[in-house]
DNA sequence: TGAGGATACCTCGAACCAAAAGGTATAACA
DNA sequence: TGTTATACCTTTTGGTTCGAGGTATCCTCA
């Protein structure tokens, strides 16, 4: 029953995300596409990822939401609250802190 | 039916494994700690994910083995093989992107 | 001597996350 | 009218990592 850990390197669609949210409100087929332009194109996240993750962070108070029909369609624009701005704090943080730690293995003495 | 793609930030406990073993042979155990302490405690894998990832790893033939006895226990050391340091090689570029990719998206513009 | 901690190997089950694919519906374009 | 793009969403699957457990030897120190 011991409930484990999180994988030591979960977090980063949320980061992103969080991220991307900070500069501005977006909706989400809109973020889809956003995150593999500013990896250039290095992460590319589908639909499947980024919603679940999107409604997790808005039932825990990190986003709250707004439809706004355009269109005929509809777009569920998305914002950061004061938690999610918090949760972004940490998760940069806990990201940069196992870049370092891989960087400093990888660099490490020598390429013999 | 369709095969999915590995997340697409697996592969580093092989990685910091594949570097650490460029540099000398180790054993098992001594990986464990020296995952831990290379990365600054940023990192710390347990036995229960070295030593799977050792195993298909020699299995695949990125790695070679040998036993020696020391004092009255057995040691397992492990070597690179040629297609090991291709395996790093790659693994090192695929980090190298997505990193990078990371990097972008959370410097890019608005701390606003 | 015997209890406990460190060393050293290993495996199994559960938890968790992300990938892919599928599903609905409207708008635009050819 | 059919195909592509927009826009939302969920479910199933698959792979990796986590934690805990299991065996055995050695060393320390009461």
């Amino acid at each position: 029953m011991a409930k484990s850990n999180p994988p030591f390197m979960s977090g980063v669609p949320e980061l992103l995300l969080l991220r991307l949210l900070q500069t501005r409100e977006m909706y989400g087929y809109e973020l889809v596409r956003s995150i593999r332009e500013v990896t250039g194109e290095a992460i590319s996240l589908g639909e499947g990822v980024i919603y679940p993750v999107l409604h997790s962070l808005e039932r825990n108070g990190s986003l709250k939401s707004k439809r706004k029909p355009v269109g005929g369609r509809t777009r569920v624009y998305y914002a950061l609250t004061r938690k999610g701005r918090d949760r972004l704090a940490k998760l940069q943080g806990d990201w940069h802190r196992i870049q370092t730690g891989i960087a400093t293995a990888l660099e490490s003495p020598g390429h013999a």
